[in-house]
DNA sequence: TGTTGACTTGAAGTCGACTCCAAGTTGTAT
DNA sequence: ATACAACTTGGAGTCGACTTCAAGTCAACA
């Protein structure tokens, strides 16, 4: 039982941001790998496992749905996008939704500012509908 | 019946980028009034309720939450809001909301923009956690 | 021996904002 | 008479990403 084993779920959760609740999730939805076991049945984790957690954890930041983070975890932080154009072409697609939302925004901005200032609401809020699925961050 | 009686449901649905379910729905939950009624129990609509309709579409193109414009809904749309103070605070705090979503999403852009021309993804990905509600919206 | 404490499981509950459904009523057209 | 459309109601279902719960297992310690 030395340190050299492995980790337990609850140190996973620690150096992963996720709860332990979260990774168990996880494994059952298919976005991590069945753990594997103790004797006494406790899933035990090794680098890798804590690696993939963490790529999760970053690009779960980035607003990426669980589904669409599947096809990234594979990669190491520092590995080489553009020996995989579709990956690469995915991110790409990923940072241009991100890029949209950023401009929808800025006319949220505008509209409320037009109020602000000069006390008129647009009869014809010309805005679209919100998207089923856009990226929700925050500064640190 | 002239057409100066009201609109039923439908036509205001039509008018207001709203479903008729939807609009029965925000009678449920308090945001707009218990509609008036024709004999038949039929709900009938007036210029003034298609307006509240109008700004609730408008106001929910800015992400607010239907909790959060409630107070909104007495307004005109170029009402003086600088007659309400508390009001044009809460839109103003409404408008700082978005420009530190639009600083996140900016900061995300960044991260990403890092990994697809240095091919680094940052181990500690600085960002925070998505908050819990924030504006979601497209370009028409 | 008994009681922690860490872990296990499957299932159910949460959030907001709808959306859909089935069954019923009313008014109009054929 | 009868079909049909438009509306009514209460209630259930949906989405994603968890969170919470109850009940069980297992090893270590007093």
């Amino acid at each position: 039982m030395g340190e050299t084993a492995g980790f337990t779920i609850k140190q996973a959760a620690e150096q992963t941001a996720l709860s332990e609740d979260t990774i168990r999730y996880y494994e059952k939805i298919g976005l991590l790998p069945e753990a594997d076991r103790k004797m006494n049945r406790h899933r035990i984790y090794h680098g890798e496992d804590l690696r993939v957690m963490k790529m999760i954890t970053c690009l779960k930041k980035t607003g990426m749905s669980l589904d669409e983070m599947k096809p990234f975890l594979g990669l190491t932080n520092d590995s080489d996008l553009t020996a995989y154009p579709d990956l690469q072409q995915k991110l790409l697609q990923h940072k241009e939704n991100i890029q949209q939302q950023i401009d929808s925004l800025q006319m949220i901005i505008d509209v409320i500012d037009t109020k602000l200032t000069s006390g008129r609401m647009p009869d014809q809020c010309e805005l679209a509908e919100p998207t089923k699925k856009m990226p929700r961050a925050q500064l640190i």
